[in-house]
DNA sequence: GCCGTATATCGTAAATCGACGATAAGCTAT
DNA sequence: ATAGCTTATCGTCGATTTACGATATACGGC
């Protein structure tokens, strides 16, 4: 994901973003972005926006992949932070975050 | 990209999104969403924004990255509907399309 | 303890991305 | 038409993504 090296270059302008600097907050984007960046785990994100939380069998079921592939989805959703997921018991529950999604909100609608 | 088998598989529910159904909404999104996920073009989106049009050639100056690159990720984002360019004598001029921008803008919002 | 269920991680293979330099293509002016 | 400038495309390489099955890990119940 390309990271670092951020200081040694000049920003595209001297605008600031939500109070970032202007290669940092193409980076922020650029890692949110990202995540959504894949069909799979947009439905994923949908679908937890639409039941307030999940188990993660659930997930599975409803989409046409398999179990170790929509794993690693959600570990990348996890890591961008978009999601995260409780242990409750023997299974995982997951659930949107919404600071996150609000975030990736605002830098999309201030573009 | 994951296209096709599309029509094999049960939504993640039943709700709709701007008229489309919920997998083909995925895949519209997950494209948009992945033109922004890369630093560098969120910096040439933003550089676009910011003056309503540039020439490549500026756009090339503006990033550390070598003209063939930028010319790619130029073609990504023109792919993506993103931006458009023009030509315009021996350089070519590139804009933002509002369009599209607006399109992601209330795909995201109403995620 | 041991078993079954649920989830994560590993290992692997194919495809794609991202970067670059080199080269091609398009336009202008001489 | 040739020369010069600007941009796109090609070819290549290493790194990353995406997918899967197989295996490991974690938990609750017997």
């Amino acid at each position: 994901m390309v990271k670092a090296k951020a200081e040694s270059q000049k920003c595209c302008t001297t605008s600031e973003h939500l109070g970032l600097p202007d290669v940092a907050w193409a980076e922020e984007l650029a890692k949110l972005s990202w995540a959504l960046a894949h069909p799979a785990r947009v439905r994923i994100v949908r679908l937890l926006l639409n039941r307030t939380s999940c188990i993660c069998g659930e997930i599975v079921e409803e989409m046409p992949l398999a179990q170790s592939t929509v794993s690693q989805h959600l570990k990348i959703l996890k890591e961008t932070g978009l999601v995260q997921g409780e242990i409750d018991g023997p299974r995982v529950c997951y659930c949107i975050n919404k600071d996150a999604m609000t975030k990736l909100k605002n830098l999309i609608a201030n573009l």
